[in-house]
DNA sequence: GAAGTCATGTAAACGGTTACATGATTTT
DNA sequence: AAAATCATGTAACCGTTTACATGACTTC
């Protein structure tokens, strides 16, 4: 009963109070989106794996109101989540379309700037959705922790796209830019 | 005819040199992989769709050697990936299994450490590979550029991790990893 | 002669996204 | 009355990985 790292997006925040499949999804997107997006899709499959594990139950709610299942971690789910984190991270994966444009400039050497510009204008403005979130004060804990981490890394490579930016300029035409590539 | 970022990868390389879907597949893992990743299947895929596209074309070579097909790009090839270059990067993703569990760490505070210097291990781990690639000096150009995005970027990682453990080291048993998450 | 590398592909499975479908409650 | 939000799901599709299949040439 091997788990994916989503079903343990949906087991964690399960560990910190009962939720609806709409709520975790609601939460995601206001914290793991930045680092482990779930869709709907993902979330209601994965619910149903848990329960289906054992690893949390669902109680429908009262009927007469809006409809709502409320779900609940087990002990065998806290254990569960507890082994996961005891054990290595292994999944870490990147793509990065600004990264690989810029990877291929030599191909149009003036496309070289705007991709840049672009790629920093997006970190940037990552930075500051994460800023506001921190300033809201919602974060705490580990998550504020991670919460750091998204805002300094954004920033960083932010100005890495700003220092890159300078440097091309600087060098007009740029020495290396006009080499061609051999890997 | 919308290609996908790895069709790209694809056709970029074929704009240094003609190769074999084997050689794609070598520089791949070489370069592109810490930020755009292709398997085999891929490759062969995207080959067989760009031939089709007429982005590209194939010649079997000598038949009397070891069989091996050169891809080369075509003019109708350059211009497709210099639209593309053109364009704004669109997708930014990224998946760290790390992060996640630091994320959840309340649950069991006791492996937040190990977490967060098992990410410090891979990035610092990663930093080195590329470092060693750098010495080489086989990436010039754009690729040198985005080689070294890839060396700063696991160092300042790798110093995030090790920065953190030291704080979450001072303030014992530590105040804010105490408290409940609440998102 | 065995192991390694060069070389090309297919099939099945998996993880994830998008679109679709439905309907109640709440806010404007 | 309309729009937004809460709420749960399914179906189709897409991109990607893994396993499998095959075979020739090269190096030890």
């Amino acid at each position: 009963m091997e788990l994916s790292p989503t079903a343990y997006v949906v087991l964690g925040m399960l560990s910190w109070r009962p939720m609806s499949g709409y709520d975790i999804k609601s939460v995601v997107d206001r914290s793991t989106r930045f680092f482990w997006a779930a869709s709907y899709s993902q979330i209601y499959g994965e619910l149903r794996a848990l329960r289906e594990a054992g690893l949390i139950t669902a109680d429908d709610g009262p009927q007469g109101a809006r409809r709502r299942t409320a779900h609940r971690i087990t002990e065998p789910g806290r254990r569960a989540l507890r082994d996961w984190l005891a054990r290595e991270p292994e999944t870490f994966e990147l793509r990065d379309e600004g990264l690989l444009k810029l990877f291929f400039a030599s191909a149009d050497p003036a496309s070289a700037a705007s991709t840049i510009a672009a790629k920093r204008d997006r970190h940037a403005e990552v930075a500051e959705q994460l800023e506001s979130m921190a300033a809201a004060g919602t974060a705490s804990g580990y998550a504020g922790i991670v919460l750091a981490y998204g805002i300094e890394c954004n920033r960083w490579m932010a100005d890495w796209c700003e220092r890159t930016l300078t440097d091309l300029a600087e060098l007009p035409a740029s020495a290396g830019a006009r080499q061609r590539e051999t890997i």
